[in-house]
DNA sequence: CTAACGTTGTTGACACATCAACAACCACCA
DNA sequence: TGGTGGTTGTTGATGTGTCAACAACGTTAG
């Protein structure tokens, strides 16, 4: 709201904020038509096996799933139905809480999940790991944490 | 296809990779707040109105807009439509080429570009580029270079 | 006990992206 | 000239994300 004037982005600043804005659309287009072309599942899938394979049981409240992919409820229900219809995870009530639902990971999640991931590790380190050094990566990682905490709601 | 083993992610590879897995959902949600709330535009209407206010006399064919932006065809033939009917683009036809058309900032397309812009210029500064030095930002841009090359189709 | 309030997960309406199919048109060549 | 093949922009179907509203249930205070 303050009315301090704010300096234009000079060249070598426009340049990188652009090329941020074309590989936020082209890595995960380029990740997901690899797994896709792998494994029939989109990334969105992939990640919610993966946040379900690594709970105890394998199975999760669907908040804390929603929780922990830092995901809508009511996305993340929509999403549910639909790998539910393909067999990718179960739904089973939950006895200590009427409203509540534990969603599972099927046999056959299991199985796509196991087929997909490490083709997946491959194309992350092949597109975005390799070629980075130490210092390159710590210097990443601390500006990724910079902008998401300024970023978070 | 060679099937050479591939090391899984250490812990502060992961923590770097999901990391930027959040800051690329973040990131876009924080700004596409910020400029609806001071400006009822989206993201997308604003790169699309940028990029219009760029060209020459303020109009593009679309399918040249569409390269620009590196969006398919389709994808801005529906945005466009939806952006005309708001009245912020209009749509001219092309004499020189009977199947072509282009697309023409309005005033209301201008006014709105110009009431945004300096708020998203300043929002980008304040998630993004702000604490950045020069190396940093030289390192920064030759990671993104490098990934964008291995990531374009 | 019960009334008020918060939580859980789902739903439907809508906005948007992708894909394949398409009509209209241009360019080129036999 | 007329056919062939590529291009332009649009459309409809489908899958997905967001938002507001909701029923069902839990929790707490009086």
């Amino acid at each position: 709201m303050s009315e301090t004037e704010v300096p234009w982005l000079n060249e070598r600043e426009m340049q990188v904020w652009r090329r941020w804005l074309r590989v936020q659309t082209e890595l995960p287009a380029a990740l997901g038509r690899d797994i896709a072309r792998h494994s029939g599942l989109s990334l969105q899938d992939f990640e919610t096996l993966v946040v379900l394979s690594e709970a105890p049981d394998e199975r999760l409240r669907i908040s804390a799933l929603a929780d922990q992919m830092h995901w809508e409820r009511s996305r993340l229900s929509h999403h549910l139905r639909r790998m539910s219809a393909r067999g990718l995870v179960s739904k089973e009530d939950c006895k200590e809480d009427g409203r509540g639902s534990f969603v599972a990971l099927t046999e056959q999640g299991r199985a796509a999940l196991e087929s997909a991931a490490p083709g997946h590790v491959r194309a992350v380190r092949g597109l975005f790991l390799d070629g980075m050094s130490e210092d390159e990566l710590a210097l990443l990682g601390g500006f990724l944490e910079r902008v998401l905490q300024r970023a978070s709601v």
